[in-house]
DNA sequence: TCGTCTATTTATAACGG
DNA sequence: TCCGTTATAAATAGACG
């Protein structure tokens, strides 16, 4: 190879070891292409240095994983492909359970009974009406806490009006226009505050239908409801 | 090299090509070992021959896999990486999707209602009052075609049977057991056949009923009528 | 299809700028 | 540290058995 038989023996010398590796591994990546283009081979040669510094050489005609994918094959030694498949099968169960799913739900939609039996549509019946009395009860409950709330809030206002009012009639007593309008808003809330739970409930349900639309549709309901 | 500069382009005659590729094989694989002990390096040859065979090498201190590894570190071009990610997506999705379908199912069975607003509540009772009807519609088309089809069954008996009857009372007049037999079944079949149509609804669904340990039961169904 | 032998080419260690 | 040069070892194409 040079001026005298070498021996093939680690390179003490860390900076010759590095001109070495340089040289050699130019060497063998010319080797590595020779080999390509001679004999039509594909060649992946990966090398890391002593010094952590990785090169590579991968014929033209293939990629690195390419080979390293052919070697796992001939190896068996493939880690890869177990979890791979695994995860394919957890994707399909799920993708089933949705489908499931979604049919149960359009069938309790009221579509897609073709294959139900009158027993199952006896049961399906059955448990959906004990179910919409369930959200009629919990309807029911919403409007009453909502209403008691509102309540609540009403009396807020009654309280700090009534509280401003008697402000101003202590500061001012010369002012009559302003105590009077304020008299007059006073008045009007605590009808609206007293009034019947049941006209109440009426008189709110329309404001909050009317803001339906930018409340955001929960599933299909807000399909079915069009 | 030898007798005379060779050009670097493929070896047509496969023979030779294959002499070749097993010559410099071996050629590539001693420089390898070389600059693995001589430089201190790790190296991963992995060569696959135009007949499509492999030969490797690694250095001893280390395996293809760790090689390969620190390459797709390096170059970042982790090819199964994003594929794995991908999958890890559409995994987390599914599971999602899976969790609105079920919460729905369950908001449509009446549980877990206490976060819907006023309005959903109002559209999901609505719409599940639309739907318990097209249940009761099916029902009712269910139990009237499977009354047609068991009334068409009995007549089709009845046929044969009085048929029969006209045969045995034909062929054989002197037997006279055997025809009252007949006549008692054939009597008996009539009656149930021309039975009201309720009445008959009744008859036939506690038998079917008894059956409803067999069936599969459907989705939660079987559940809730528990 | 092999291994072995050589005439040559190639690779490269050591050195010098 | 990075060229180029050179003397020499190694690699190897082609031949032969």
């Amino acid at each position: 190879m040079g001026r005298g038989k070498i021996e093939i023996k680690r390179i003490e010398n860390s900076t010759n070891r590095q001109v070495t590796y340089s040289k050699r591994r130019a060497g063998i990546v010319k080797k590595a292409k020779e080999l390509t283009v001679l004999c039509d081979a594909q060649v992946s040669l990966l090398m890391v240095s002593s010094t952590d510094k990785l090169h590579e050489y991968v014929s033209p005609t293939t990629t690195h994983k390419t080979v390293y994918d052919k070697y796992q094959q001939e190896s068996g030694s493939d880690l890869w492909q177990p979890h791979y498949e695994k995860m394919q099968g957890t994707l399909k169960k799920l993708k089933e359970t949705n489908n499931k799913l979604r049919k149960e739900i359009r069938q309790r939609n009221g579509e897609d009974l073709d294959e139900l039996s009158f027993q199952q549509l006896c049961g399906l019946e059955q448990n959906m009406e004990k179910s919409v009395e369930c959200v009629r009860n919990r309807k029911f409950h919403v409007i009453t806490t909502s209403s008691d709330t509102f309540k609540k809030k009403i009396k807020n206002h009654e309280e700090t009006q009534s509280s401003l009012l008697r402000e101003f009639e202590e500061r001012d007593a010369d002012f009559r226009f302003p105590s009077l309008d304020y008299e007059g808003d006073y008045q009007s809330n605590i009808g609206f505050a007293n009034g019947n739970p049941q006209i109440f409930a009426f008189r709110v349900q329309p404001k909050l239908q009317s803001n339906l639309q930018d409340e955001e549709p929960y599933g299909s309901y807000g399909l079915s409801l069009a």
